[in-house]
DNA sequence: CCTACCGATCGGTAGG
DNA sequence: CCTACCGATCGGTAGG
């Protein structure tokens, strides 16, 4: 399906030269159509907008929750979901960083329906975090000095410091610092947990 | 002098609506000038955008660095720091929030001079985090089991995250988790500390 | 600093 | 999905 196609590709080059900076003509030539085979699919630019950060929310939804679903909910989920975060930005599943990073900074001062679809997308992932970490608080896996919200605000500043930190300076390393802080992070014990390892 | 008008307008611009966004135009019009007064004194738009990195890493240094010279070195003038940054991010000095953190997402895909003056101003600032950060630590006024690099990555990610979610979000107290972060972060200690409370 | 203009590209439409 | 086209705007230049 040629729509498949052309929103792939929009996602594509919106992660690197941005959403709005993305240009009908550009994706055309890019896939051999012409302008009205691209935009007739979607009637404006702005639906092409919606439908690419649509398109890359699922893509970051199959990327990193799915493959995690499957783990025990609280800390390990919560751990494996921070992982398979940054594994996600490592395989540069997106050639610009993150999509939704790239997109939220770039409409946070255009009201309009590219940026509410944006936060929206930002904040169901939040909540899923934050679900993670009331649980494994509740579980007592985590201690509870800090508020769920609290954490997940600290974790996604990691991460998004790391997306920066490697798209602005192409260092190998770049999402290591990250690693460490989340890690530090989710290490806060409730008790001073004295753990029998398993024989 | 009309250069200086157009540099602020392009800075002013160019936190909302992306300093690639940004169009001599909308400069002109904006300012009441033809559009050849506005790119005769630059020569070209990418001069322009130079310009307004320069222009924004200055206005950056007088709000956040400037105030803060005369603290104590070490922890006193890192937690100063912190909070000039964070002040400087309320009082909205630019209208589209962080200038150079927009910038820095904008042009992190974009090989050249801009992409390259973003990079060396981010460089130069958080070296100075750094230099304090490990000037605490040596007055023994911050714990060193974490790196002053690692610190500086910490406390960057903390306003980061704040600059985003305030301009995604819109809430009035956006910040507010990442001053508790930064102090959290701050607070560690190389001793369990005993103070006496003065007089 | 201005007017006047260049070729190129923009989003989008008409008609098929 | 195409060709052909619309008015608008882009960065930049010529000439003054």
């Amino acid at each position: 399906m040629t729509r498949a196609a052309v929103v792939d590709s929009a996602a594509a080059l919106g992660s690197g030269e941005g959403l709005d900076g993305l240009s009908i003509g550009r994706i055309a030539s890019e896939l051999g159509l012409s302008k009205s085979g691209v935009i007739g699919h979607f009637g404006s630019k702005e639906n092409l907008q919606l439908a690419a950060v649509e398109a890359a929310a699922q893509r970051f939804r199959a990327e990193v929750w799915d493959p995690v679903a499957g783990e025990p909910a609280g800390l390990t989920r919560l751990r494996a979901l921070m992982e398979a975060w940054l594994s996600y930005l490592e395989r540069e599943v997106f050639p610009g960083g993150c999509f939704l990073t790239a997109a939220a900074v770039e409409f946070d001062d255009r009201p309009g329906a590219v940026r509410d679809a944006v936060a929206a997308t930002w904040t169901l992932w939040l909540d899923v975090l934050e679900r993670e970490a009331a649980r494994a608080q509740a579980q007592e896996e985590l201690a509870s000095e800090i508020s769920p919200r609290q954490i997940v605000l600290q974790l996604n500043a990691y991460v998004m410091a790391g997306n920066w930190n490697k798209q602005l300076f192409r260092q190998p390393e770049a999402l290591t610092p990250s690693r460490v802080a989340i890690d530090r992070l989710l290490e806060m014990r409730p008790l001073p947990a004295s753990r029998s390892s398993p024989p």
